[in-house]
DNA sequence: GAGTGGTCTAGACCACACT
DNA sequence: GTGTGGTCTAGACCACTCC
């Protein structure tokens, strides 16, 4: 990192691309941005925390405080970071959502009804990752994989049926008991308990047949239709960490999208 | 609007909240913003031109070139202006979108398949708008309102069935062979001939069963769950001016979302 | 009052596009 | 070369939070 000098006369930013003769230009702030980001991924600063103020950030990185306050304005726009004007930036977390579930866009349809959900783990279990999962995972086929089932329930109603793999090596210990003890999203149990924090997840979402095992555990007839969810799920440097297939009952509840 | 003197002391902004007595702050770039929002809307500046450079917009507003530039920056990520390093800022339009159907969430399951997408229009008629139509729309239920139905087809095979409804008083004029006749996306046309331009919109996902007629729209039989897609669309001021309910064909294709 | 993020300004220079 | 958006700096003041 080499900033520009106070003076009129600047010499050239210098920043790595150019001195590795790379052809891209990356802007300071970028690369202030991937310091920060680095540090994030490190547990420097861990989720929940305050990073340190911007001032001293502009010092540590030998940059104005706008370049600094740049970096973590797209940092606070994609999630990782939340400013609280007055008291500081903070590491963002699942661990402490009142909001719970972040990643969940199902509503009720009845804007009315209180939004009460309930969890029921079926079962977690070590397994060897199909091809498929594997490849999602980017890992080898047959490696060890952990398999959590779970049902989700509102107001006492069955309404979402998960499946999720996660790889066996971020997640060795995550056993039924580890699952049923925790309180708040799973998300938050992933980020305190194994250091792994989710920051982005792609979803594919289709129009189902309900199995028969499905139907049981969502109480509704077989074949009946069900919101498929596919996510998978990405931690820092874009490394995929989860694959979930939800199975959405959506008789009295739907997927709400923004589009712009 | 009163800019701040250039001077080291300077006096208050006096923003409109504060000599409106309010107890609201809001910042100078907010406002900026409010007044190029309200230019676009009253069509000063049309949909695929540019709008007038920073430094003169700064000069018309009486501020600082930092400002516009923040007024534009919320406004480019909100897709309502299009920034082109070197050459301007351009309002952005529907009309000339390559990737085409910008709202549209549905890709092939298989990646490699060329994205190549028809339209057949299948009816295009003046209804009264029903209770529910009307509720969303903002208008009275009786109302005259127009009623789009047509089928999307991926490489010759129908994959989406849309029922769309617009408000009768904007959309005058439209008929069956003016949507014949249209190249390029709705929403293209809806802008260029009638001065609606949408600009974001809300979706309700669910999935549910073919009834007969949409069966045979879709080739698949009747029962097929079907992925159930409530859009509606806004334009500027957040007004209500298209509901549109379509049916996906989720066999080959899925509707994709990211999350974070 | 001290400290933090938020706004605003002014001015310089860089990257890019057109002519 | 000229004009556009994009980056970076420096400094002032405002709004908010906590002591």
């Amino acid at each position: 990192m080499r900033p520009m000098p106070p003076t009129a006369t600047m010499s050239p930013p210098e920043n790595a691309e150019s001195r590795a003769g790379g052809p891209a230009f990356s802007p300071l702030y970028q690369q202030i941005k991937a310091l920060i980001t680095r540090s994030l991924q490190s547990g420097e600063w861990r989720p929940g925390e305050a990073i340190p103020s911007e001032m001293e950030l502009a010092v540590r990185y030998k940059v104005s405080q706008g370049t600094v306050r740049k970096a973590i304005d797209e940092l606070a726009t994609e999630n990782l970071l939340v400013r609280r004007q007055g008291k500081g930036t903070y590491v963002a977390t699942h661990a402490e959502e009142q909001i719970q579930y972040r990643f969940l866009r199902l509503q009720p349809n009845d804007p009315a009804v209180t939004h009460q959900l309930q969890r029921r783990f079926v079962d977690c279990r070590r397994q060897r990752a199909s091809a498929e999962i594997a490849r999602l995972l980017d890992m080898k086929t047959g490696e060890a994989a952990v398999q959590i089932r779970r049902l989700l329930l509102f107001q006492g109603t069955p309404v979402v049926f998960d499946d999720i793999w996660l790889p066996g090596r971020d997640f060795k210990g995550l056993t039924a008991e580890r699952l049923a003890g925790y309180r708040g999203p799973l998300y938050g149990l992933f980020e305190t308990e194994f250091g792994v924090r989710m920051i982005r997840a792609e979803e594919k979402l289709r129009a189902v047949g309900a199995d028969a095992a499905t139907a049981q555990w969502l109480s509704v007839p077989p074949g009946s239709p069900l919101l498929s969810v596919e996510r998978l799920s990405f931690t820092y440097g874009d490394k995929p960490v989860e694959v979930r297939r939800g199975l959405y009952s959506t008789a009295s509840h739907h997927y709400r999208n923004e589009l712009s």
